[in-house]
DNA sequence: ATTGATTTTTGAACATGTTCAAAATTGGTT
DNA sequence: AACCAATTTTGAACATGTTCAAAAATCAAT
């Protein structure tokens, strides 16, 4: 029901695939729209009926590769684990699915912060949201019920702290990046022990509110 | 000595000249690399003599906005500031500056984040950290001792954050980011007052090694 | 089946960033 | 002045993202 499998949006999806593979074979720059259209057996103009644009189907791929984070990472939100763990895990395993594709970094960054205020923005954030609440909501012991709710929201801050760094970072490996997520997890359960004390806790929320008042 | 005004250097300058003015009345998108050099009255060819791209363009336009800013700043950091008012102040005049440009926004990310580990950008990083080192050093009362030092790459980093945030900033008039700034600054100064606090010292500090693990 | 509208596909064009070999110019040396 | 090397300039080309009018295919209604 969701996608009736008309045609259309069979070639719309045949087009995304051969994008994907060429993209994760030749990289961004290296694969055009041309061979995107070529490969498909498609001209080139019709890839353009299906998008409007090459950024649109980076657009796709990003989309895709949210999911495919949500859907590895929950799993292995287990009973048991702690804030620490599961941190780690998240941001571990967004590391491991982007790495194939370091190299469309600023083009990531464009579709995830410019289209913070559009509907596919919404979805977007929405998808992220839901995951970091799933690792709140799998910690024991819980966070203190006083940031309980509002956790969620730091932690996708601190992703996408990450993730800009990550798109930036060219030491070999993204070592820099895999350090920095090392040292992130420990960091953050400790400050989120410590919003049990009323000055950190006003200071978070300070930060908060800061935060939406930018959202 | 600096710049010897042979006459290379001079039709470097006028194109880069040639290029802001039209960068700021045509916009990036709208300013072909051939105005350029039409404008300029030179040969397409010749421009990339001088720029080996059009993002190189945008790079010196961006390292000009940098000294912009910090030779507008610096005369206002006046004695008898506080600190938040000092924030307050560089912030706005980055704004101030920046304004005009706003659609170069993705691009000045990309110069200012890619370029990190490279010559220019440690350039750059010197420009910036003089400005924010003056602005600590000029507050009355001086910040606490303990995080004196280690402030100017807090309040960086603060900028860089709402820079990114500016950036991508769809909000008529830059609206969003504006609220955020006049907020930014109080809260940032309270976080100062309160690094006296262990505690609150001990988050500092966990969050400035994980900048140096960044860096 | 025929017709007419809608969707899909094509092919050619355009705009612009970028490259490059060759020509023109400049500047120093004999 | 004549010559050579280095610098500067040109003009034409190329690659690729994007647009668009027209042709082809599809589909619904008579």
């Amino acid at each position: 029901m969701r996608t009736p499998a008309t045609k259309s949006t069979q070639t719309r999806q045949l087009l995304l695939d051969t994008a994907l593979e060429l993209f994760a074979t030749k990289g961004f720059s290296g694969t055009t729209m041309r061979a995107i259209a070529a490969e498909s057996g498609l001209s080139l103009g019709n890839a353009y009926y299906y998008f409007e644009s090459k950024d649109a189907i980076v657009h796709e791929l990003f989309r895709n590769l949210l999911e495919r984070h949500r859907t590895a990472t929950w799993p292995l939100l287990v009973p048991g684990n702690n804030l620490e763990t599961n941190l780690r895990i998240a941001l571990d395993q967004a590391l491991e699915i982007m790495t194939p594709f370091h190299e469309f970094g600023p083009a990531f960054i464009r579709t995830a912060f410019a289209g913070a205020h559009t509907e596919l923005g919404d979805i977007h954030r929405a998808l992220e949201f839901g995951l970091w609440r799933q690792v709140v909501a799998a910690s024991r012991p819980l966070p203190p019920l006083a940031i309980r709710n509002d956790l969620p929201v730091l932690l996708w801050l601190i992703q996408r702290g990450i993730f800009l760094f990550w798109a930036y970072d060219s030491s070999p490996g993204a070592a820099r990046s895999r350090r920095l997520i090392k040292n992130v997890a420990p960091v953050t359960a400790r400050l989120v022990v410590l919003s049990r004390m009323p000055v950190v806790r006003s200071i978070l929320d300070d930060v908060l509110s800061l935060v939406r008042t930018a959202s």
